[in-house]
DNA sequence: CAGTGGAGTCGAACAGTGTGCGAGTCGCTC
DNA sequence: GAGCGACTCGCACACTGTTCGACTCCACTG
């Protein structure tokens, strides 16, 4: 654009309708389509502000600072949860509802895994997940501090597997190549140190691992991690009929 | 320092033994040190290099990029954890060494965790506990696709509830204040929102975890987690006794 | 002994970051 | 019209990771 076009004069007045350009909720929704699309080192005041059409510093009327409006966007994808109201299902069901939605908001926004470590949540959107939680976990007759171990033990293992996933998958995606691709070419490299790890290249060759699509094998690895946790949610509970609480 | 005692006539040459000043070992080691005193955000090229006594720009020649840094410092405290060798113990008794070593370790160095998300870990630490943990359970009896299964199983649930500790630690420690101090302050808001979250408040109020230590509930919390893990885990391996690999 | 090459160190510089500050522009109410 | 509060924004500061070329050594070769 040439700058005779783009002076003092010609430049007409931004449309102030009275209401204000930006808004906090406008500001969190980019940020978060921002750093769905670019990832986490791909937000930044600047760009952000760009996007919006307005100034960097503009945003900082809004939001006090890039932590606390990484903090809004935590929060706000958190609400993307599904948890069940307690009775509609068995509780094995809802418990399972409640993870494997979890575990797809973590892997539609992966960015979010990173921020987990750094600062406790407690939004209202996860303060209403963590309400229906334990009114779920209650109708199933957990109480006391079984009930909040139980919760604990949940987001962890979801937290946990999609960690590692995530993970790989962004290592895959930078690698601009299939998972099949790569692990074709690392098959060589871990040949060569096969002697250094006798039994995990054992087991490699037992197992057949090499011939499984490598896509499917999360979701069998976290499904079956949640089977397996139900199940001795199951047998404690049976432990401790009619009162299931912790010491 | 005046000018004229730092001019190209006083300066002697700086000592060279013939040995490189700097190492890669070295390296690594005062990142993780700077790492766990001053967190992520406290590792800096510049800050590093001045606490070694030399150049930032130096580094670069032991150290291709930051990343590969920090990739190389998470291998080498991954390396801190003990795995057990199979048969010394019961295969749960292994597991649960492995799970606390490693819990141990994470909380040692929470700056880990923060990383864990980023990029999938393959130093030859890490690859060196993979193996012995494949051993570890394939002597417990797991085979093929289980195997790896269980292995994720255990250590999602270690990062998983790793994350959240860590998390709400840091959150203490820039507050400067002690845990309960903080729940105390933390008690009006909590009481405020009680009506928009009322099965939550009334759990807390029965449940009478207001008066828990709260340093103590981590532990309690992480290994009621992982025994009903191993007793989900030995359930399902009762049922398919003699070659427990899963489809 | 000259002198060549490579290992290693370093300062300057570049593009980019989060954020404080002061100035500026609106629409609204007296 | 005066004033005010809500809001926007350019400039500046300190700081980041990284590149580049210059520089200083030591070990080796002729």
């Amino acid at each position: 654009m040439p700058e005779f076009t783009d002076s003092v004069w010609t430049r007409q007045a931004r449309p102030r309708t009275g209401q204000p350009t930006l808004s906090r909720e406008q500001i969190v929704r980019t940020a978060i389509e921002l750093l769905d699309t670019e990832g986490a080192a791909g937000l930044s005041m600047r760009r952000l502000g760009a996007r919006l059409g307005s100034g960097a510093t503009s945003l900082y009327w809004h939001v006090a600072t890039k932590d606390d409006l990484l903090e809004l966007a935590v929060d706000q994808v958190m609400g993307e949860i599904y948890v069940p109201e307690p009775g509609d299902t068995p509780w094995r069901v809802g418990v399972s509802v409640m993870a494997n939605g979890m575990r797809a908001m973590l892997l539609r926004h992966p960015w979010v895994i990173g921020l987990l470590g750094v600062r406790p949540t407690i939004g209202p959107n996860v303060m209403r997940m963590s309400n229906r939680s334990v009114a779920l976990l209650s109708a199933a007759g957990f109480t006391g501090s079984a009930l909040s171990h139980v919760h604990s033990l949940i987001t962890a293992h979801v937290i946990g597997a999609a960690t590692t996933e995530a993970a790989v998958a962004a290592a895959v995606q930078r690698s601009g190549q299939s998972a099949a691709k790569i692990r074709e070419q690392l098959e060589p490299f871990l040949e060569e140190n096969a002697r250094d790890y006798p039994d995990y290249a054992r087991w490699r060759q037992e197992s057949g691992v090499t011939e499984l699509d490598p896509d499917q094998i999360w979701d069998q690895s976290f499904a079956f991690g949640l089977e397996r946790i139900l199940d001795g949610l199951d047998l404690w509970r049976s432990g401790h009929a009619g009162s299931a609480s912790a010491a």
